[in-house]
DNA sequence: GAACGGAATGTAAGCGCTTACACTATTCTC
DNA sequence: GAGAATAGTGTAAGCGCTTACATTCCGTTC
């Protein structure tokens, strides 16, 4: 066991190797503006030392953390998990390092977690979706700290997005549904209350239904919130709509699942007595039987852009432009073909 | 659209409430030793500026950051978000910020984030599984940071863990598989190197078989990746063997889902044909078709604890003592009773 | 009402680092 | 080979906060 030695600081390197403390910081963040000799020697007393510089200490002198905080509104299930996985993965190749807080789809609980990464000194934000206080955004602007919201594609917004168009692919994959002889929709949204994505994917819903002179304002809706539980629950309840919907359509792939358990847990098959549809893609809703006719969102690439786009705001290289993603409707087995 | 205002500073705030700073810092950090009339001037003061205390000189001022690093080796699948979240929410409650990183199971890059989070100033860390180089923990202790090791249960270890017994439980499955009259059995593991858990978990399998007088070293093992894909391979790989395998068992539920689609390929049903069984009950081993029978870990309570006895560490008051989790075999579809 | 003591507040010294600027050694120019 | 340009290094001033210690204030006590 050791003796509890006192952490090493740039002081001490720079004593151990004979030089000014400022060339031992010269060593650490621009080596080639010190000449090889000194810099081996310092290399070395870093190394006998097992230095590390103190993040604080750094972060005050230099005001650039090279930490990119992010904020999803939840761990526990899929969702964000694999685009914040390639989020993650380049910021590490462009030397950056993520910082994760969830906020449990709390504007409140987001809110903290904002000024804690801001306090923590990321020189940048991600964000999921768009809508929130626009004084968070004020307050963001003040302190110069760029954000980009991902999930979203939003080209009017001021503000950079990164993502697809919620609303478009909903309608999309409603089309299909109602291409395929489906006339009793119902749906299971997530709660809209501060969630755009969720409200934009109920809206595009309703476009297709008025697109193809159905009554929009007649689809029976259920808000839950994200769990497999709560879709089960949604979907019974609809099951008892008079007209029985032929079809579940569902916010996103882990209510599709949830409702996919109601349909077992009612007797019924899938798609013979009902059909369900996702949304998201994730790994999911593959792996269910039947397969969850869902909309693909290209998770990695939109967590890579994110990333690349971010870090140019960040360097000043960027114009911060939007970048569209594009979704795409997956058939599957969950989802009757009524006309076939 | 706003000028970009200085951020404020203690200073700022001091002034605009006509204080001194120390006044300040003691109504944010020991209000109690501010009388109540000075204290409302300066809160007044700190939400007209939307004065956030900047982290970097906290933490060198104070030596003190609040924040607890977890490390874990990925977020892409669910088996850490549980724990993870309850470990959060937890620390959360206690006034603990959470700093995650991932190590994609590879120690180099685990090093890279101990050293990162160190750095940072974290308080104490959260580490999964036990099993890394002495020097890492050795630099841990010459720095006086805590650890704690989760998802395992090592009494004689002298640092604190909290978790369960991986070999027991798998042991405890393997033991109600042969109870079933399963004498085939095959395992897809996750890589052993460098991985506690998935050794301790073939050597529970391996323990089982011996007590019951089977040959532990016929059992075919695939060593694989915790990826539904590899687990579908190995799946197959796996059903070549001879004598072909009545049970396939898993080091966890994302190689069981992996196995269970492998076998779908085969046109093999489950368990008909072919048992499956998976480890950690995550969510997805009660959504598939048929569900896994595993073992269930209390995540939640793990993640729990683990921030508490953490917590209790870091703040010297608890002793730091190792916490055992009880696990439970989860019978269901998947494994089928020969004898029945 | 002087002397005392405890509570409230102020003063100022760092915490470990970066970097502008100053300085010295080296190389180049003619 | 003198002078200028350049490269390499050192000096020291902060960055924004906490806290030990010093000071002031005010209510008690005799």
């Amino acid at each position: 066991m050791s003796e509890l030695r006192d952490v090493p600081t740039l002081d001490d390197v720079a004593r151990a190797a004979g030089v000014s403390t400022a060339t031992v910081s010269r060593c650490l963040n621009s080596p080639e503006r010190v000449v090889e000799k000194t810099r081996n020697r310092v290399m070395i007393a870093v190394e006998a030392l097992g230095y590390t510089p103190n993040f604080g200490a750094r972060v005050m002198a230099a005001k650039r953390t090279f930490t990119i905080g992010a904020i999803i509104p939840t761990m526990e299930n899929a969702i964000f998990a694999r685009g914040l996985q390639a989020f993650q993965e380049e910021l590490h190749a462009r030397g950056y390092t993520l910082l994760v807080a969830s906020s449990a789809y709390q504007p409140k609980i987001e809110e903290e977690q904002i000024r804690s990464l801001v306090a923590r000194g990321a020189d940048g934000l991600l964000l999921i979706g768009h809508d929130r206080d626009p004084a968070m955004y004020e307050y963001l602007r003040s302190r110069s700290i760029p954000v980009l919201s991902a999930w979203v594609y939003l080209p009017d917004s001021d503000q950079p997005t990164v993502g697809f168009d919620n609303r478009g692919s909903m309608r999309e994959l409603a089309q299909k549904v109602i291409d395929f002889g489906h006339r009793h929709i119902a749906l299971i949204s997530g709660i809209t209350q501060g969630n755009d994505r969720a409200a934009a994917r109920l809206e595009g819903l309703r476009d297709a239904l008025r697109e193809n002179g159905l009554d929009a304002d007649a689809v029976p809706v259920i808000e839950t919130p994200y769990e497999i539980e709560s879709g089960a629950q949604a979907f019974r309840t609809l099951m008892q709509s008079d007209p029985r919907p032929s079809v579940v359509m569902c916010g996103n792939d882990v209510l599709a699942v949830g409702a996919l358990r109601g349909a077992r847990e009612m007797g019924l098959s899938v798609p013979e007595d009902v059909s369900i549809t996702g949304f998201d893609d994730i790994e999911l809703a593959r792996i269910v039987t039947p397969q969850i006719t869902t909309v693909h969102v290209p998770h990695r690439e939109m967590g890579r852009i994110a990333a690349q786009t971010l870090i140019d705001i960040v360097e000043k290289r960027g114009n911060g432009a939007s970048v569209e993603l594009k979704s795409s409707v997956q058939i599957r087995e969950s989802l009757r073909d009524l006309t076939a």
